[in-house]
DNA sequence: TTGACATATGCCTATATGGGTATATGATTC
DNA sequence: GAATCATATACCCATATAGGCATATGTCAA
């Protein structure tokens, strides 16, 4: 078997460091395809190339405007990356403790729903 | 050019669901890899490469133990994606803001020195 | 020292990559 | 409708992957 491909999943998708500064830039707001090339210095081939990869993995989202295609982060779609890595920072973080501590209070402190 | 190695950076190691799985084991403690290989289902040489890769990135260390090999989990190798992707949240989290003045708030209230 | 156990490495193959370059598609303006 | 701008796709290539399998290395036991 080979590896798996960059539409396989978030993990794969921004494991290119280009597509993370695709993603940085677009942290920014929407944004149409030439502005990421100026930015990446890259060609305009292979930005809309690593948009599509994006695209696949639902990382971001287009919309047409004019002749350009404009596109805008989807952050949602890398949560699950974000709660993979989460539980690691225990890890590193001596702080984490206190941290853990305090989101539990904020939890019970208050009945909301929340997405996290 | 090709895709980057997996051992290029801690972002391409974890983007392999067997990689991860191991680090998920590890996160319990120090293995010997017949361990992983039997809560993994997959065959010695393949947990071995795929170790091989996560020490390469720092991501493991390992110990000998008789003619055991102790595996042990270094999460530290793992803040970058940590840091990459904790500012996204923002964009999925509602209830980040709140958690964010929370943290403002410990970091302003105490004077310690900290590693995240 | 011989054998059993634990792990690592070598070799093979199918597969997809990312960049480069040329070109297709599509929208706008004149 | 012709020229132009904006983006997407097609094709080429060097590269390395993940798993399967055989085997090397290293350690302990009898």
């Amino acid at each position: 078997m080979a590896r798996a491909a960059t539409t396989a999943d978030a993990f794969n998708a921004v494991a290119e460091p280009r597509r993370r500064q695709i993603l940085d830039a677009l942290a920014g707001g929407e944004r149409p395809v030439n502005d990421l090339v100026r930015q990446l210095g890259l060609g305009q081939p292979q930005v809309s190339k690593h948009l599509r990869v994006l695209r696949e993995v639902g990382v971001v989202d287009v919309r047409d405007h004019g002749r350009q295609r404009l596109y805008r982060l989807n952050g949602r779609a890398l949560k699950p990356i974000h709660d993979w890595i989460q539980p690691f920072q225990r890890s590193w973080s001596e702080r984490f403790d206190e941290l853990d501590a305090v989101l539990e209070d904020l939890k019970k402190e208050e009945g909301h729903a929340h997405d996290d």
